[in-house]
DNA sequence: TCAAGTACTAACATAAATGTAAGTTATGCG
DNA sequence: CGCATAACTTACATTTATGTTAGTACTTGA
């Protein structure tokens, strides 16, 4: 829960609500957003496929990074009504609109990251198990 | 300072070790980095001329701020040996190769941002006093 | 009956980021 | 002498982000 005030909130609204660059950053820049958002490039995919492919994030902190995204609108959530259950997440087309971004920001890290091997490596991160 | 060791630290190092995207974010990430960049853009600036144009900003953080991107390369500081100092931040080179980033990430804020004026405002947050 | 699978939630704990307020250094100027 | 200025630094405090562990509901298959 955030605090209802705060110079630290304050300071948080003052600048995602003028700077278009601190908002766009403000949306993609959770620990694990990067990472959620090149798997759902290549399509939906179920949360427990998702979870696989990230074997370092605990799974509060992987559904909250979900929730924030769909609470932005980056991503959608459908569940399907059967036992057991089934959820897949996929990319909105506010999500898809990010890709030129997501691909200029990993064109600059792959150029300027130390021991990048220079080839567009698609946020590895860790492999499914 | 940081901890030597924490899952924490160990999933920092993990991604930005592995992920493009993420440590491209990971440079321009701090809540006044931004604002920053955008003022550095334009040519050097002196520390004083920095923080007038950021009065939300207290000192410590702004310093913290700067040094981290100085540790990052993105920009270089110059003493000048007078009474009273002067120190100019400017843009090195790869600062400066971060301009289409910069430019994209702003653009997609325009088009998205609530309320944004969709007109390519540069990260005004506050104005000099 | 009992374990297994799926997609979570809750209570708790820690680490990191950000903010506050006061002090520091060095020297020119009145 | 005493004040002003620039660019900080220090010690402390708070807020936010991230992580740990255990538990939930539901049904199918052994």
């Amino acid at each position: 829960m955030r605090k209802q005030s705060s110079t630290n909130l304050e300071n948080e609204i003052l600048i995602n609500g003028n700077c278009d660059m601190a908002y766009t950053l403000d949306l993609i820049g959770g620990r694990w957003k990067p990472s959620i958002l090149w798997r759902l490039a290549y399509g939906a995919l179920r949360y427990s496929d998702l979870r696989r492919s990230l074997p370092a994030v605990s799974e509060r902190i992987l559904i909250l990074q979900l929730r924030e995204m769909e609470a932005d609108g980056l991503i959608s959530r459908k569940v399907y009504p059967e036992v057991p259950p089934r959820v897949e997440y996929q990319l909105t087309d506010l999500g898809k609109s990010l890709e030129p971004v997501i691909n200029i920001l990993t064109d600059w890290g792959s150029e300027n990251r130390p021991n990048s091997e220079k080839r567009k490596v698609r946020c590895p991160v860790l492999t499914i198990k």
